[in-house]
DNA sequence: TTGCTGATTGGTATTATAGCCAACAAGATC
DNA sequence: GATCTTGTTGGCTATAATACCAATCAGCAA
């Protein structure tokens, strides 16, 4: 693999993994709806403020999410729509893998 | 956020940290184009033969790949095949990042 | 049987990730 | 200014991921 390549590959793999956690998943279905602030994704969540406020870090700094200070609340809300498409893809490999285990019981 | 819920995002985050390494978003790109053994990809990717085999397990442990033995190669392909698609979404976010820092410079 | 090829598994050192608490920063409100 | 609310950052520990080498396993062939 020559370098621009791993190049490419490098820089997909940097957003795949920004989105390789039950949190931050949750959160970008919940922005799909429209922008929330740090403390209602911390509520719905459930997790130290701080702990949420690190996985938007991480999205924002994977250019997934963009964030807006307004008074006192950070809002944060998606920067490329489609990712919320990817979720389609990823359930029907979830149903696929539950079918199979289905199938072996 | 309750157990159901949580449930279902960590089944969905299982997929995509499998994803989530250039090597192994670089092997689904191969495979989308047919099978490939196990030594053709060690050879794309120039690593150990045993990390690519450990980088194949954590995708077909993931329910994304399925492998075929014949003879003395272990052949591996796309179990789901759109997860090709979600390539088009991430190179979007690839290219949105690339446009923001050259409006930085 | 012996040896060869292709692949997996075990061991290990290095590095990265996750989550909490505590401390701090930025606005709003009194 | 004092204080409250909302978020971020630093520090720390615990856990997970990565990659290599070495050893092993499985199938083929001499």
């Amino acid at each position: 693999m020559d370098a621009k390549t791993r190049n490419r590959y490098q820089a997909r793999a940097k957003i795949v993994k920004a989105m390789a956690h039950p949190s931050r998943l949750f959160i970008i279905d919940q922005l799909a709806e429209g922008e929330r602030c740090v403390c209602e994704l911390t509520d719905l969540i459930g997790a130290d403020k701080s702990t949420v406020s690190k996985h938007l870090s991480v999205l924002k700094e994977a250019g997934i999410l963009e964030d807006e200070k307004r008074g006192l609340k950070v809002y944060y809300r998606l920067r490329v729509k489609c990712i919320t498409r990817i979720f389609s893809c990823i359930e029907a490999v979830v149903q696929s893998n539950v079918e199979a285990n289905a199938a072996v019981v």
